[in-house]
DNA sequence: TAGATTGTTAATCGATTAACAATC
DNA sequence: TAGATTGTTAATCGATTAACAATC
């Protein structure tokens, strides 16, 4: 039965279940249980049933789930059937890099805008659109409306960016600085993506696994 | 008192921990209690002494923690004070975004080696070093000993790549790759990044908010 | 000393796993 | 029908929060 407030650790595992299913898609799988499945990507069989079931009843009894029926149900509930208008805010080094490494379409976004200060990177491309002057954005959102931002901009200049960034309406952050976007603003959503810190988590490990060698 | 496990949980708020230690520090913080600081990340000051009591006692009572010592401590823990070596395989757009927009030496790392099979990259610059043949990876490895490696190739051949790496001694993956390398070795660390997974949970919430202003 | 705040134990909450009746 | 596998409830496990004695 669909429940109405799901778990953020049930959220953060559905992207997962869409891209394992449009592999086994695409390797011909037209059936999976949740055993295969929960055996195929490291999980209990009882937690894929679990996390499903928040959402409706997709399988069916003595048989399973139909793949490509499961990972567009799926796809619909991440909203990846929609084109949420997205901007990259700073077209440096890596907020070229995300806009021309990822597929926004299949990811429920499309990029319509770029914006930077720098003059030599504004009028050149960042996948399909070009980069603007920053001064552009305030007159691009009025008439664009887009609702997200990738924000790629230098740290200390982060905050003062999505205070503007909100007042044009994005409702949605995909946040790439070291500045940890706080919500105080209601219904603003933000994905700190902080890199940095992952790095940090690789290196603790290392060193754990260094301590074990010692003994 | 130390725990000798420590849940993934904890290890994963480590790093945040860091980086708003290292503000405090830079806006001339001497001392923070558990309440203020948990007021600053919007955690519970509960959380944050039952997070650092895993690893000693580092605070006072009826004072608080010094903000240096504790920032010292944590990065003592995650291993900052290392400078484990770590090579860039697949330098195109994001590998070299991601090499170049960090400080690696501040994360426990040194880039000693950057490794592609496109010759109009090979030779050129990033960050400090240059991109070298991925034919001369062997050579390089058997030499210089590098433990970990960011992944940054092609899906498709991430997980020959992989296999290849741990021959040549890798330890530690950090992968921006759309595979998610699973550990069937053992002592093989592995921080899968996807960020497609990322700006899809985006997706979702945005059509949670969509829904709410439906209603 | 009195006040503040830690370190730590106990209580609560939530998420995962196990079990099994329902059913295809 | 018999076998398989779901959907779902109950049991377990782990993480977070609350409470408070210890102590600076």
């Amino acid at each position: 039965m669909a429940r109405d407030s799901i778990s953020n650790s049930v959220i953060r595992r559905l992207p997962r279940y869409h891209r394992f299913l449009g592999e086994l898609e695409a390797n011909g799988y037209i059936r999976i249980s949740s055993r295969e499945l929960s055996e195929k990507m490291g999980l209990t069989a009882s937690q894929i049933r679990q996390d499903f079931n928040c959402f409706g009843e997709f399988g069916q009894q003595g048989y399973g789930y139909n793949v490509s029926d499961l990972r567009r149900e799926i796809g619909n509930i991440l909203g990846l059937d929609k084109h949420t208008p997205m901007i990259l805010i700073g077209a440096g080094n890596i907020g070229k890099a995300i806009a021309s490494h990822l597929d926004f379409r299949s990811k429920g976004f499309v990029l319509t805008g770029a914006f930077d200060v720098n003059p030599e990177i504004i009028g050149k491309p960042v996948g399909e659109i070009n980069v603007s002057d920053i001064s552009e954005l305030e007159s691009f959102c009025a008439e664009n409306k887009p609702v997200s931002a990738i924000l790629c901009v230098p740290t200390s200049v982060a905050p003062a960016m999505t205070e503007k960034l909100i007042s044009c309406g994005i409702k949605a952050f995909w946040n790439f600085t070291h500045y940890d976007i706080r919500i105080e603003h209601k219904n603003i959503l933000v994905e700190n993506v902080h890199l940095g810190d992952s790095l940090t988590t690789l290196s603790y490990g290392l060193n754990r696994i260094d301590e074990e060698g010692e003994r």
